[in-house]
DNA sequence: ATGTCACAGTCCCTGTGA
């Protein structure tokens, strides 16, 4: 089983890249983040033409989150079923497995409102994972706009007193490994970068400018089962990528 | 810090978000 997540930075501008990568890699599951779609306009018919079903929670200008998967697709979930009209979480059962899209805030700024905005948003992420279904195997994975240590991030240095290294944040992620999750690709790959991502400006990815932070958190009996996880690095070159390159987690079950 | 990209509306440029 091949599992991706990938930030797409709109699924609209971006679905001749998306198309052509799913024919190459032959992924069983994707995790889409910042689809910025509305329903009406997420390519259901596409998709399927190439063998997936999907769920998607739309939003429209912004946000939105979907989940694709050629092994099927059942008991869709989309946020967290309360208040927050932002579309940043879809969740679905694909062969037995729990699987979740996350697009975590920014946080913008540590002085901005957005920030506590996305510390609640992971408050609630946790109390998701803590309330799960223990008999089932869980993938949550997405764009946690969180670089978990300075390892997953190119110069520390530059981001003293930013989001994404923050020690709030870092400690929500922490929180999920207290729960029983583990960070795949960081569990496979111990002391290498794994950037997933790389800002347009500056020519950051040929300078090696990136962070890691679009992440696959999984239960560990699945890391039991994990043969390998990487990211794919190719999706980030050429003509119009996104700014963000497919991580993925491949399982024997 | 900022050598970019994508969106919507003010609509071929500008403000916003990332």
């Amino acid at each position: 089983m091949k599992v991706a997540t990938w930030n797409v930075n709109s699924l609209s501008a971006r679905w001749p890249r998306v198309e052509s990568w799913l024919i190459d890699q032959h992924p069983d599951v994707v995790l889409i983040q910042e689809t910025k779609q509305t329903d009406v306009k997420f390519p259901f018919a596409q998709l399927e033409a190439l063998g997936y079903e999907s769920a998607h929670y739309g939003q429209g200008q912004w946000n939105g989150v979907a989940i694709l998967s050629r092994i099927g697709l059942s008991d869709v979930e989309r946020g967290f079923g309360d208040a927050d009209a932002e579309a940043r979480i879809i969740g679905a059962t694909t062969a037995g497995v729990r699987v979740y899209s996350c697009y975590v805030p920014n946080g913008r700024a540590i002085d901005n409102p957005h920030y506590q905005y996305k510390l609640e948003w992971l408050s609630k992420l946790h109390q998701l994972v803590e309330r799960r279904d223990r008999a089932r195997h869980i993938v949550v994975g997405g764009d946690f706009n969180v670089a978990p240590t300075d390892l997953d991030c190119y110069d520390p240095s530059v981001f003293v007193g930013a989001t994404h290294v923050s020690e709030a944040e870092r400690d929500a992620l922490r929180a999920l490994e207290r729960s029983g999750l583990v960070d795949l690709t960081r569990a496979l790959n111990p002391g290498e970068p794994c950037y997933s991502w790389w800002d347009y400006r500056n020519g950051s990815f040929r300078r090696g400018w990136g962070l890691r932070i679009d992440l696959l958190f999984v239960d560990r009996d699945l890391l039991d089962k994990a043969s390998s996880s990487y990211v794919d690095r190719d999706a980030r070159k050429g003509e119009k990528p996104s700014d963000h390159a497919p991580v993925v987690g491949e399982f024997t079950i």
